[in-house]
DNA sequence: CTGTTAGCGCTTTCAT
DNA sequence: ATGAAAGCGCTAACAG
């Protein structure tokens, strides 16, 4: 009668005949228990099939193994190259990853963060969208951790990690003008978005250097439709080189300008960004711009476990990844 | 002194002047609670920006809001796009979406299996690759719901949602010959894969079908780069028609074929699989066949829900969807 | 090194 | 319609 429970740790401590307190043990500190002992827990944990439950040990830590990650589109493979990255890297270490879409939406990106919250997500790795202070309150309440993706903060905000865009439009820029070219536009998503004014600015910044004109195009969207647009009004008078602010604008540029008769690169040189997988797929492969979305996404987990486990000693880190210029045939 | 908390549904109860109960109550089952009850304890919510706590009440209940979801790999579009509409739905019926990611092997799903029994997930979908019967055991243990996804299942095993692949094969087929072409060739991965086996036997079944022989070649990969090497090789003796079981292997034969100068669709006609963004994007646009990826996605989330809501009445069963062709450049 | 014990916050009878 | 109370399975003191 010394016990009456038939689940949890107490059954598998009476199979063993210790006490739950010392499978509990056994299991997440195992310095602290005799090598007989653990075995002995081990082999009845194997007889009864037992499977902790999280659960549980959430409720009573208060806090739970799950990480929350917050992107615009999974659908999008820079997002899905990250998410794989993360899983991947938080598996390793221990956690599970909550899968949120924000569509680009501020209001389910909200939604999203009061859901992980009710979860007792440790922590949450966001690509932000609409996220300002005080929207972050819920996760504050619940003690998650932050750190943000595919932006820079200021590091009394939080851990991020980011891809260097601003570094990113001036080698792109760089590319097109030591191949000698003097005359040459961007064609740039919404100038709003961050990563688009980096991207611009770098590439500004490239040009000015070598004392070269640039014009702008500012698209609605990042699309390939969008891009087949510009291009068939750059067809009309073309530049010598073209830098997109994304790939799919830029297979979208290429395609419309080969359409129209315009040899790529013989006429036009043009640089993508982002190295999707159409990059190297497209009519004409694309030059293009690298980010490290491996690293990133790693990085992105290794902040939050760090934050996590550092308790009081944490600081907060900015942490930007260089980009990487791969040369293909739009652009040699 | 009548209570000395301050935290959960006990400090919200206090605020509104009721008990934990009536708060759980409240939340859970509105109709069993007084409106200006209801409204009172809403508002000592609001006032106190309670978040309520999961992993209390997943303890308590047995089952969490949890859908693990495992997927070869989320870099591919196909189940990108699965996982997109997977979290949408599960969202909307309150679900969470853990993102398991396989990697194609048999030993890191069992691996989330465990994972995901030990967060007591309420089900779990899942793209298979290795799990057989008694490999799940863990899962049934916890007694975690499982739906198959992209595979037909006997419906005794549980419920499956998949696409139809030996239709798809079919009106490929059907499309080429239809076309008055008599000389075809089916480009397909490893037969071992179920996708691919019924893609090809679709195929077979068309060609028999209109008296028109077809050959096979089977490549060790489904990409681009195994696609060119088998584009390389057709294009000695180029056939009249080649299908090819995914859109990728399709990019990279008609790139090899374009760059041997056989003129596609004009000497070759090419029919892809899966619709993936680079079907539309590539160099010569691709004829291919359309999965209807986001029904699949919220079909397997609504039979899981189903399943677990439905209690005993749940009668297990294999959703079908039909593929449809896209007719594009490559195959007009 | 191991046992005992007191909850973590929520849900659910069973009373009232 | 509401309150009281008993746990769900685990962890972390504290004692021994």
């Amino acid at each position: 009668m010394g016990s009456r429970q038939d689940i949890g740790f107490a059954a598998v401590a009476r199979l063993a005949g210790v006490s739950p307190g010392t499978v509990s043990n056994a299991l997440n500190r195992p310095e602290k228990v005799a090598a007989a002992t653990r075995a002995r827990i081990l082999a009845a944990i194997e007889e009864l099939d037992f499977v902790p439950n999280r659960a549980a040990s959430a409720l009573r830590l208060g806090t739970s193994r799950l990480i929350g990650l917050v992107v615009p589109e999974i659908t999008n493979p820079f997002y899905a190259a990250i998410a794989s990255a993360v899983t991947e890297e938080a598996a390793r270490l221990g956690y599970v990853v909550a899968l949120c879409v924000s569509h680009d939406d501020a209001d389910r990106e909200l939604a999203w963060f009061d859901t992980l919250a009710e979860q007792r997500a440790a922590g949450v790795l966001v690509v932000p969208r609409g996220a300002d202070r005080d929207r972050l309150r819920r996760l504050r309440m619940v003690g998650a951790r932050l750190v943000l993706v595919d932006r820079v903060t200021e590091p009394e905000e939080g851990c991020s990690v980011a891809v260097d865009d601003v570094a990113g439009g001036r080698i792109a820029v760089e590319h097109l003008v030591t191949s000698g070219i003097r005359d040459l536009v961007i064609v740039n998503g919404d100038p709003e978005i961050p990563q688009c004014r980096d991207r611009s600015r770098g590439a500004y910044e490239a040009a000015a250097a070598a004392g070269v004109a640039i014009r702008e195009l500012v698209l609605p969207e990042m699309t390939t439709a969008a891009g087949a647009a510009a291009g068939r009004a750059l067809a009309q008078a073309p530049p010598r080189g073209v830098f997109c602010a994304n790939d799919l604008i830029a297979v979208g540029v290429v395609r419309s300008l080969v359409d129209a008769g315009v040899r790529v690169p013989d006429d036009v040189t043009v640089v993508g960004y982002g190295d999707l997988e159409v990059a190297e797929l497209a009519r004409v492969p694309l030059t293009t711009v690298e980010q490290p979305k491996d690293r990133v996404g790693r990085a992105a987990v290794d902040a939050l476990v760090a934050e996590l486990t550092g308790g009081d000693a944490h600081e907060h880190k900015a942490s930007v990844f260089p980009p990487r210029l791969i040369v293909r045939r739009s652009a040699p």
